[in-house]
DNA sequence: AAACCAGAGCGTACCGTTTCGCGAACACGT
DNA sequence: ACGTGTTCGCGAAACGGTACGCTCTGGTTT
């Protein structure tokens, strides 16, 4: 039905190879190369990437397995994920892990069968041992927000630690003493952000005590039920981190619920900016990603290493994040 | 590198026609079907879907293209088809249209090009034009959400019309007179809606005044500031109709935003299920659209498509919409 | 015993590209 | 006039499968 490149030798005479050469913007004679266009417009011919595929062991195509497609944090990077890849005529195929490890292994399966150029992922597992028949297969990875003790793909991800660390700071030069955390406990992100809470309060010569750390996981229901417990603490904190989107909602939803007013009775802060913080009241303080560079990053990395002839040592990058001010954090000056 | 059936040729003996026929559920003799399957697992032989892409001219992927992934309703209909898709052994390509009919067109031809399966498609385009490549090659098509008057393809969408028709009833068997409602000028479900509003107010016997009516796009901007608008006039509506999701989490921060009270002053009804819904407050009584029923049901019929030989009449399948109870409409007795 | 048939296997021609080795043509400096 | 590059084109062999149409075998009909 389609042109095939062969009616294009038979329109111009030349050679299957010249004409191969062309679209793959070799050199050919000016006049040649009059030729082969018109040829083409005329047949309205367009090469066939599976055919090419074939030969070449390319498929233009790049997987990202998400841990978990509900959240809106990999809504969010697929998207920009997506826009960056379809710009350099790659597709994206998705697939979501649903937190499950045993899907994830099957994702890698599934995507290495699909014959993938790469993969990006966000990964559910603590262990790198089912991205092995990738390596294997000489597919390239680059993993995303989180990454793994030991293993050598390269990955993009947040300075979570960090991340946190200066949340706490910045509520304890506002006088907050009393700070409780929402974090969780099985995600890498999650317990980064604690410890990096932690060692804030450590330095300030504070011991959080043991009712004010809720570490569970980063859902919105989590979020929602370890706000409501510590607003019904005999001694309330002052203010709380919740170290993610999910549980910054979960938190937000629970107060607004409460007899309790914030900042008046409480303060908060939150982790990513997304849309759906814009609409909560009170309007949230809180840290920022910078997830579309993380985005571009992680798509400028698949991509070198997919055109990359030569294996190169794998690359860790680490970004920094920003804060976005709200009128959740009441300054407690005197106290 | 791997293994491919000429190797298991060598180890088995056999032609490439006869292990071709085992892998694709033929009839071999038991005998056989043991050698073929020991050196499958020798050789951990897996069939190369690309090759096997070339002479059936299938990929086993197909593409979907939403107006817009920031929306949360594209985002949940990806997820639903994705899963769908995948259990049969397909996967989904994503594409944004970004509300940009030329992108959408462009969107198109990308997916022709990588040789998609069949297309899932929720419009930004008023006409089907661009659609036609698709219709030339043969390529299967869906339309979800939103359809074209005249376009001969298979389509599944909610019935707006009634959806709106019966909201509106609902806001008048409560009392409710002065029903404002937020929808859409230039998207088809939102116009549907409208006129589905304006319908059950007419059988009312009541004119709509037209500042009532805040007819632009589906956005929380708009939302917002129609809602803020709404509640500035001098004679205000008792209860304000939303189209759709983030209509109406614009309009529900616009109240929270301002001195009145919801469902005190005023009563509000929304559009779409979705998980934000949870986290406002009050809770919103709503129009829910069947999305999960809706996406399987997308996949069935573009699978019946690609499956089938025979070319069918397109399917035009059209569901009902439920209600979800709040606590964002006060009924109005006496009045 | 001839005719027929179902079941299984096989050869081989594709599918639409890329790529490799080679040779022709041409320009250039000596 | 002659080697020496350089540029461009060509034929043909991959790439890894599928599928058509054929043969062969052995049992059942008639």
């Amino acid at each position: 039905m389609a042109a095939t490149i062969r009616d294009i030798r038979t329109q111009t005479g030349l050679s299957l190879a010249t004409i191969s050469k062309y679209l793959n913007g070799g050199n050919v004679l000016p006049e040649n190369r009059e030729k082969i266009e018109t040829a083409i417009r005329d047949l309205n011919y367009e090469v066939n990437e599976i055919a090419r595929g074939l030969v070449t062991n390319r498929t233009k195509t790049v997987g990202m397995i998400v841990y978990d497609i509900e959240s809106m944090f990999s809504g969010v990077l697929i998207r920009y994920v997506g826009d960056s890849l379809r710009r350099e005529g790659y597709a994206l195929v998705v697939c979501d892990s649903c937190n499950d490890e045993r899907i994830e292994a099957d994702n890698v399966r599934f995507l290495l069968n699909k014959k993938v150029d790469g993969i990006l992922i966000i990964p559910v597992s603590r262990k790198a041992d089912f991205l092995l028949r990738a390596k294997e297969k000489r597919v390239p990875v680059v993993l995303m927000d989180r990454s793994f003790a030991d293993s050598d793909f390269d990955c993009v991800k947040i300075d979570n630690r960090m991340a946190a660390y200066r949340a706490a700071n910045y509520l304890l030069e506002r006088g907050h003493k009393k700070i409780a955390i929402i974090a969780s406990r099985v995600e890498y992100t999650g317990w980064e952000r604690f410890k990096g809470f932690q060692e804030a309060m450590g330095e300030a010569g504070i011991t959080v005590p043991e009712e004010y750390c809720k570490i569970g996981v980063h859902t919105i229901e989590f979020g929602h039920e370890s706000m409501l417990s510590l607003l019904e603490l005999p001694d309330r904190p002052s203010a709380v981190l919740m170290t993610n989107y999910e549980t910054s909602l979960g938190a937000v939803m629970a107060v607004n619920e409460s007899r309790f007013d914030c900042p008046g009775d409480i303060s908060m802060m939150g982790f990513d900016d997304l849309i759906m913080s814009h609409v909560v009241k009170p309007k949230l303080c809180m840290v920022v990603q910078p997830m579309k560079e993380m985005c571009e990053k992680a798509v400028e990395l698949i991509l070198s290493q997919i055109g990359g002839d030569e294996k190169r040592p794998p690359i860790e990058i680490s970004m920094g994040t920003t804060f976005r001010d709200g009128n959740s954090v009441k300054p407690l000056q005197g106290k």
